[in-house]
DNA sequence: GACCCTAAACCGTCCGGTTGGTACAGTAAA
DNA sequence: TTTACTGTACCAACCGGACGGTTTAGGGTC
């Protein structure tokens, strides 16, 4: 991951690039908070109505395909800011924010919220670094299955 | 994550280090290879018994404790393994014959199998890179909860 | 003229890898 | 039992290329 490289694939010169980011760190940084950012709003947007689990539900609908990545992109981001020291602090932010939504405002059992969540992030997970990613018929079964537990919860 | 960090970490030269292995990719593809082969010997052990949902019982067991990384080595590990192409390869494959195993030799019911092995590598991956690792008392809940599961499949 | 770039040369540093050498343990003929 | 040689384990110093970042000179558009 060069400046050159994400030059070139932005369709931009180097010159180009470092005038809207002044160093490779910042650039860093806003290609993560951007990515978090496109995932908050998606999940926002799969939240329908707000009976309780409703953001759980969201949570588990957003990683049902393995679609939620440009593979490669993503992981390189996400990569190379584990690697640097303190730079994977807005995904902890992000992902602390979401468990808080999860677990303490969404009206379901903390258990299974947790639950809801770590299956969420399970997912994103492996097929972000392509961990033996489930095949779709398992994966939505798995999906039915802890969705099931949520209804129950919210009964 | 230098040779000469390596090195110094090790309490060896970068000439000493580069003697035992030859180049950066054999070092890192050795460590990620040995990291992974730790954890497998663990879950053996961990794995008691030959009733369905032994091998399961052992992964959520192994995650119990968020003590199974050296934080830091094995993130840094991993992470730069992600950056260079293919070099996840052995952990893939590791964690396809984890799946397999859980899935298909477990003796459970394959979505619930999936369950303890996403909700298994989704704990191990947030304390991994640390994305808000729930608290020891919620991760006890949440590991008693599955194992649950596992008991009411396995009659 | 302010803003948003392109293009290209350039610099300094960091880092992977190479090289030449040292220390030492074994071993085996003289 | 000295001598000579071999292999293993290491180190310090160096080299060269890659890459982050700077600078300069300019061009198009509002």
């Amino acid at each position: 991951m060069t400046l050159e490289r994400v030059a070139i694939e932005a369709g931009v010169s180097k010159g180009g690039l470092l005038y809207h980011f002044a160093s490779k760190q910042e650039l860093l940084g806003a290609l993560l908070i951007d990515t978090l950012q496109g995932a908050d709003e998606r999940l926002e947007e799969l939240t329908l109505g707000d009976e309780p689990g409703a953001f759980a539900r969201a949570y588990l609908e957003y990683v049902r395909t393995g679609e939620h990545n440009d593979r490669g992109v993503a992981t390189g981001i996400f990569a190379s800011a584990a690697l640097d020291e303190g730079e994977l602090s807005p995904a902890r932010a992000q992902f602390t924010q979401w468990q808080d939504r999860l677990v303490n405002h969404d009206g379901l059992d903390p258990s299974v919220a947790l639950l809801a969540r770590v299956v969420g992030d399970g997912l994103w997970l492996i097929d972000l670094f392509g961990l033996a990613s489930p095949s779709d018929q398992q994966r939505d079964d798995l999906i039915e299955l802890v969705l099931g537990m949520l209804d129950q919860e919210g009964v």
